[in-house]
DNA sequence: TATGAATGAGTTTTCATTCAT
DNA sequence: AATGAATGAAAACTCATTCAT
C-alpha cells in the first residue's frame, strides 16, 4: 500500500484525481503554484521524492502546507504537475526546432535531430530520468505522457519526410527501430556515469549508425 | 542509552554496510537466507520497494522480522543481496555461453550474442530494470555492479576477437558505441510497455544495424 | 532515503539538540506543550522512564504523538525540558526566600536554609533524583543545571554574609564542606525509603552539626 | 511495562525469582558464570545497562545466550548477581577491617572509619552508584541488599562501642545522623564531577565535623 | 549442557493530510 | 484564501527470551 493510500481515505473511492484540485485563475494563486513546483523540484532533486516532505516543500517556497493542498489533493500531484509541466514545455520546443529542419536532407537531419534529443533530454533531465523512477505510482502516467512519446513521433514524422531516400524493405519497423536505436542510447550515454565519448563523438557515431541502418 | 539513542551510534558512523550481518554457516540459516531473498523478490516485485515493509516480507518468507533482521541490517541490504545474485549469476551465464560462440561469424555472432543480452536482462528484468529505480541507495552499487560493465566486457571481447572483419576507423570508439547501441536498445525494447515489435524482429533489426555500423 | 535511512542522518550530524522542535508561540500550542510536560511527569514518576513510552504519555496529555514530536525532537528532550522547567522554578523560589532571609542570624538562619533546601528538593523530588538516575544522557547536562550548582551559590551567599561569626581556617573549604553535608544528607534522607527520622528532628539535628563544625 | 514483562511469560506468575538458576556446582559452571558476570560488568559500565544486550554480554564472555540463559533466568539477575556479589564481599572487607580498629580511640577512629567507607565505595563505585541507578527494578532489592544498610551497621557499631565519649542528647537519633552525614557527603563527594577538595582534606573536615556534632 | 537460530511484541519516530481559526 | 497545529496510522528495527539440535 502506498503511503497516500495508507490515510484513512475521506474521497469516496473514485477514481484517481491527478489533476491541480483547482484552477488557479488569479494572480496570487498562479505565484503560489509556481513557487510550491520550484520548491518541489529544488528539494526533491536534491533529497529525493522519498525523502521530501510536503512541509519541506511549502516550507521553501514560502507558503503554508494548507496552501499546498490547496492546490494539490496529495503531493504526487506536485510531480504529476512538474511532469507535465517539462513534457510540454520540452515538447513545444522539440516541434517547433524540429519543422524548420524538416526539409534538412537527411545526413545533415540527422545529427542535428539526435543532438537536439540529446538536448532536451539531458535539459529536463531530472524530471525525465529521476522522477518517474522515484515515484512508483508515477510511472503509469509517466508512460503515456513522457516525452517518449513525443521523440517517436517527431523521429518518425522527420524519416517520414524522407522515405525515398530510405531503403528498407519495411518503413514501419524501420521507423520502430530508429525510436529505439536513438532513444535508448541516449538513455544510456546519459544515464551512465561519467561518459568515455565526447558528446560530439556520441552524436557523429550514432548518427553514422542510424544512416548506415537505413541507407543500406 | 535509550533506544532512539541506539539508532543514531550503531553503526560505527563508517560508510555503508551493505554487506549481510553475518554468514549464515548452517543449513537452517541458509535457507532462511534464501525464504527471504525470495520472498524480497515476488513481494517487490507486487508491490514495489516503497510499499513492501520488511514485515511483509518476513511472513511471506515464513520467518519472523528478527530472522530477516538477523541476516539483513537494513531494508536496502536485502536488495543490494538480490541484486548480486543476479548480476553475478547472469554474468555467468553469460560469459560461459559467450565462450562457445567465440568463433562464430559475425553475421551469425552478432544476433546470437544479442539475444542472449536480451534474454539474460529480461530473465531478471525486475532485478535489473525495476530495483535500481526504485531503490535511491541502491544506484550507487547499482551502477558499478550491474550487468552493464559484464555486456560491456562480454560485447568488446566478442568483437575484438574478429577486429580483423571491422572496417572502423576507431575500434575502440566503436566498441563504446556498441554498447551504447545494444545496450540502449534493449533496454528501451524491455522497458516500454507491450512493445510493437515481435523479439525476432527485434533482434534481426539491431543485429542489422549493428553489422552496418561496424562492416561499412 | 528510505526510512530507516532517514534516521540515520536526519540531525546534520552535530551534537545533541536538547531544544524544543519549535517556540511555541500560540496559546494552543503552549497549552499541549504543558500536557505533554504534566503528562511525562505523571506517567515518569508511576512506571519509570524506561517503560514510559511517547505515545503513552501523548495519549494521558490528550495529545496525539504527532503533536508531542512537533515539540519535542526525541523522548529524552521531554525530560530535559521537565529538568530544566524544575531547576529554573526551583532556583528562582530558593533565590527569592533566601535574599529575604540574609540577615538572620545563623542560629535561626541554617535551620531556615536547611528547611528550605529540604522541601525545595521533595517538592521536585522525582525530578531532581529520580530522572538523571534513569536517564543516562540526561546526566550530562543535569551536572551542570542541577540545583546542586544552586545549592551550593545559595550555601556559600548566605554563609559569606556571616563570616565573621564562622570560626574557621579556612572558609572556601567550609563552605565546600557544608554543601556537602547539606546536600548530601538530604539527598540521603529523602531518598531512603521512609525515614526513621522525623523531618523536624532531622532539620535540627543537622542545623546542630552544621553549627558547631562552624563555630567550634 | 518493563521489558522483561513484556515478554509471553511462560513463568506461572509466582513472585520474582532473583536466583540464579542452577547453582553452579561444577567448576565449569562456576567459571561460565564469572565470566558472565565480568563481562557483564564491563560492558555494562561502558555502554549502560539499557544499552547492554544479553547477546552482547554473551558474546564478550565467550559463551553463547543460551549458556547465559541457564544461568541467569533474566537480565536482571545478572546485575542482581553483579550487586549481591559486590555487596558481600565490599561488606566483608568492610566488616573485617573495622574489627581490628573497634578499639581505636574516636579521634583516630572516626577517620579512619571514613576513609574505609570512601575507599569502598570508590572500589565499587559503579555497581553501588551506577548499577541502582540505570536498573529500575533493581532499586528495591538494592535497597535492602546495599551497602547502605551494612554502612549503618556499621557505623553504629562502632559508635556504640565508643558511646560514654558521646555527648548527645539521643543517641539512636544521633546515629542516625551520623549515616545520613557520612553516607551523604560521600556520595555527594565521589558522585560529582572532578571534585574541588582533596581526598585528605575531605576525610579530615567530615571527620571533624562528626567530632564536633558528637562530642560537643 | 551448550549452541545460536529463531521469535515477535513492542518502541520510537515520521509525515501526508485535515481542519479550526 | 491562508495558516500551521494537530492527527494517527504505519514502518523500520531491536532484543530479551526460547528451543530445536
Amino acid at each position: 500500500m502506498s503511503k497516500s493510500a495508507k490515510i484513512k481515505s475521506k474521497e469516496p473511492a473514485g477514481g484517481e484525481n491527478w489533476a491541480p484540485r483547482r484552477q488557479p485563475n488569479q494572480q496570487r494563486a498562479r505565484a503560489t503554484v509556481d513557487a510550491i513546483l520550484e520548491a518541489a523540484e529544488k528539494v526533491i532533486q536534491r533529497k529525493g521524492y522519498a525523502d521530501t516532505t510536503t512541509n519541506h516543500i511549502a516550507a521553501v517556497a514560502g507558503v503554508s502546507v494548507g496552501s499546498l493542498y490547496q492546490y494539490f489533493p496529495r503531493k504526487e500531484a506536485i510531480v504529476a504537475a512538474m511532469l507535465e509541466n517539462a513534457v510540454v514545455s520540452a515538447g513545444d520546443v522539440l516541434r517547433e526546432r524540429l519543422l524548420s529542419r524538416m526539409e534538412m536532407p537527411l545526413e545533415a537531419g540527422v545529427p542535428e535531430l539526435i543532438r537536439m534529443i540529446l538536448e532536451t533530454r539531458r535539459a529536463h533531465s531530472f524530471v525525465f530520468f529521476g522522477l518517474p523512477r522515484e515515484v512508483p505510482d508515477l510511472r503509469v502516467i509517466s508512460h503515456q505522457l513522457t516525452i517518449e512519446s513525443f521523440l517517436s513521433t517527431t523521429i518518425s514524422a522527420y524519416f517520414m519526410q524522407h522515405r525515398e531516400q530510405i531503403k528498407v524493405p519495411d518503413l514501419h519497423t524501420a521507423m520502430i527501430m530508429c525510436t529505439h536505436l536513438v532513444v535508448g542510447s541516449i538513455n544510456t550515454y546519459l544515464d551512465g556515469p561519467s561518459p568515455e565519448l565526447g558528446v560530439d563523438d556520441f552524436v557523429a557515431q550514432l548518427s553514422d549508425a542510424l544512416l548506415k541502418y537505413m541507407m543500406k
